[in-house]
DNA sequence: TTTTAATACTACCTTAAAGTAGTATATTAT
DNA sequence: ATAATATACTACTTTAAGGTAGTATTAAAA
């Protein structure tokens, strides 16, 4: 259930510029110190999001970074899923190769309503939904 | 969610011996063989396992080990606590320090009701619950 | 045209978890 | 007594994620 650094960041960047307006470009050293991730590490997960058209980066001197699409249209599976850290949902939270309804571990009936409705709720969460709240960053 | 390999080879290990009956003594080349679990790894965690009182390890020819309470008294959130992987409540799903209702990130609510289902469930669930069904090891 | 300020690329370092190897110690059957 | 068969201990290796450093490339401002 927990996501690695990696896509904690990208989720965090993304949902700063939706939240902050794609009307203009983000520096990586804006993102890197608002938002408290490490300049070089920050930079490399920017180079991943654009190769994975997330966002737009433009190079040199007045560059940045915007998002590439609406963000109506990014959701948080997407990221995630990108970043490779989507859950396997036949994956058995006791490490005994995949479980379904006919292979059951002792743990699985208890596990897997949570997990599903994480997973739904990665897939129906999209960035626009941010825009107007106030959450910290 | 996902649980450290250390982790789920000490419930797998606990919960066998539970199913199999505590009237006699598990070598940790019979616990390594059925479970799959590699030899000299499983033994390590066996120690661990012997130090926090889950079970007693008899040494010397004849030896092995036995569950050292009744597994109605040992609780799945127990083993996971004992190997420190149970997940801080109020640990931000986006990494951004604590999470709690009045300091939020923008998945707290989402992520709030099914990362405490799970973790009331581990609270809730004893090794005997499994004596009698017919589960995957 | 040169300087400045931005991203991209390549290579490396650090840390923790997973797993392996060898030896020491304990206990019982013979 | 001693051989056999258990667990315990110490130290090492491997792998992947997180993070750092230096340089190359790009493009607009001056």
């Amino acid at each position: 259930m927990l996501l690695h650094t990696t896509t904690q960041y990208a989720i965090r960047v993304l949902v700063y510029i939706s939240k902050n307006g794609n009307d203009k470009l983000y520096t990586a050293k804006e993102l890197s110190e608002v938002l408290g991730i490490p300049y070089k590490f920050l930079t490399k997960i920017m180079t991943d999001l654009a190769k994975s058209n997330f966002i737009n980066s433009i190079r040199g001197r007045e560059g940045g970074y915007e998002l590439s699409k609406p963000s109506s249209k990014i959701t948080i599976y997407d990221i995630i899923e990108s970043f490779k850290d989507i859950e396997d949902e036949t994956k058995c939270i006791l490490g005994i190769g995949k479980c379904d309804k006919n292979n059951k571990c002792v743990l699985h009936n208890e596990c897997f309503i949570p997990r599903d409705s994480i997973r739904e709720m990665y897939k129906n969460t999209t960035l626009d939904k941010f825009t107007d709240q106030n959450f910290k960053m």
